[in-house]
DNA sequence: GCTTAGGTATGTGTTTTGACATAGCGCGAT
DNA sequence: ATCGCGCTATGTCAAAACACATACCTAAGC
């Protein structure tokens, strides 16, 4: 059940760089756990102040902040390979929740160990950041999404990029995709309400560029999508894993 | 004109960690360069392959993306002590641009040295990593506030936010700190137009929790701004400067 | 002194988004 | 089997935000 490091299958995706067997031993030292977590588990809580540092495994799940009186905004959504929890995991308490979308699995590095890491295992440091670079860049995204695209525009821009995500980790097939987000999901990732987010994918789907239903996403048209959203960056080629 | 990291006026501030002798010379052999800049200079432009890392000594700066037909969204805003620049030194290229918005001064790090850093100081590594996870949590606030606050909301959550970081770094005298933004500045990093931006700016004045004229903000009644905003979220005590 | 440009202010009408209500469907629990 | 719940769908109306037009003020440049 225990996954080691070394067979690991996720590393030897086309999204990811290689690695030297040294270098997946630093990793596979620090890492302290491999847990399995039911879909809509919490694993970080907001004001948490002992949140360990996440790999995802497999399955999906997202971060979020709410506001007091519930009012939720999701940060980002994690796809395997994807780190989960720099902030918690440095900060003195986490600023926000992060929750399992999926049955999902979770390589676990312990916070008390990450300072080792820098001391002992440079390389291993740098990827950390790297990831943690990365994952700012994914919310800075969303944030002109929430902040300057109309409702049309957001949800192209979500399907457009969380396609490109699953595309690199070979998680689409014939176009299609698993998609476990509810529209209430999509909701709180887009800064929209329930009813209007369903409008809109009303209208949308009425277009003809894309499909979401039963928990798949299929792209029908990426052009037409990533032209209604002015989405076209790039993820980098292969990046880090952790 | 030159400024060595040993005589840094900036780092004796509250807000900061003490750092030993040893520390501050490894900072400043880091340290390639310390640039001026004048209001308006853009320091990172999107797309940029070789931009450098910034630690912004004074002044005022902002990091923003703009969609192809010109909306632009303001990421976060950057105050004296503020690394700037860990995505685009990086990532392949720069997913931003980095403006500053007062005249500025910033130090240097050139994007070659980050991973001899990284070898040879582990502490200035995890530091800079801990300054990258800190910035991302500027830009979930700015998410949450860009997603689920209303217009009123998002510019007392600006204001209140703003204020807590000024203050900090000593900034503010009799609940009056230095304002360089516009309203477009407003708008921008509110996701509002800059109509409704000015429209909501007189509602607020009309409430008299704060006053914004003349390029300073006065902060009237800092818990009314709060409530409304519900926005409570503290600073860390101290954090570390490179 | 005049002009221009950037920034702010405000009225009017339109568009977008949200709120509320209601309904249907599928599925698991009793 | 049926009840309840989560999720999706859709109509109607209200509120929030935007677009456009215009005006005023100040400071910089000629």
């Amino acid at each position: 059940m225990y996954v080691r490091c070394h067979g690991c299958p996720l590393r030897t995706k086309p999204a990811f760089h290689d690695k030297t067997q040294d270098e997946i031993a630093v990793i596979d030292q620090m890492k302290s756990d491999h847990l399995r977590v039911s879909a809509g588990t919490e694993f970080i809580h907001p004001e948490q102040t002992d949140a360990e540092l996440y790999t995802l495994f497999s399955g999906w799940a997202f971060r979020y902040k709410e506001l007091a009186d519930g009012r939720r905004q999701i940060l980002n959504f994690s796809l395997p390979g994807d780190l989960i929890g720099m902030q918690a995991a440095l900060l003195d308490k986490s600023l926000y929740g992060a929750v399992a979308l999926t049955d999902a699995e979770l390589c676990v590095v312990p916070r008390r160990r990450l300072f080792k890491l820098f001391e002992h295992a440079p390389g291993a440091a740098y990827e950390l950041t790297w990831l943690g670079a990365r994952e700012e860049a994914l919310v800075d995204e969303n944030l002109l999404t929430a902040g300057r695209r109309n409702a049309m525009e957001r949800v192209a821009a979500m399907v457009a990029a969380l396609y490109k995500r699953a595309e690199q980790l070979d998680l689409v097939q014939d176009g299609v995709m698993d998609f476990p987000l509810t529209q209430q999901h999509i909701a709180d990732a887009l800064g929209l309400s329930l009813v209007h987010t369903n409008k809109t994918l009303a209208r949308l789907r009425a277009q003809g560029m894309f499909r979401i239903a039963d928990g798949k996403l299929a792209l029908l048209n990426p052009r037409a999508v990533a032209r209604l959203a002015q989405y076209f960056e790039k993820e980098p080629a292969r990046r880090p894993i952790i």
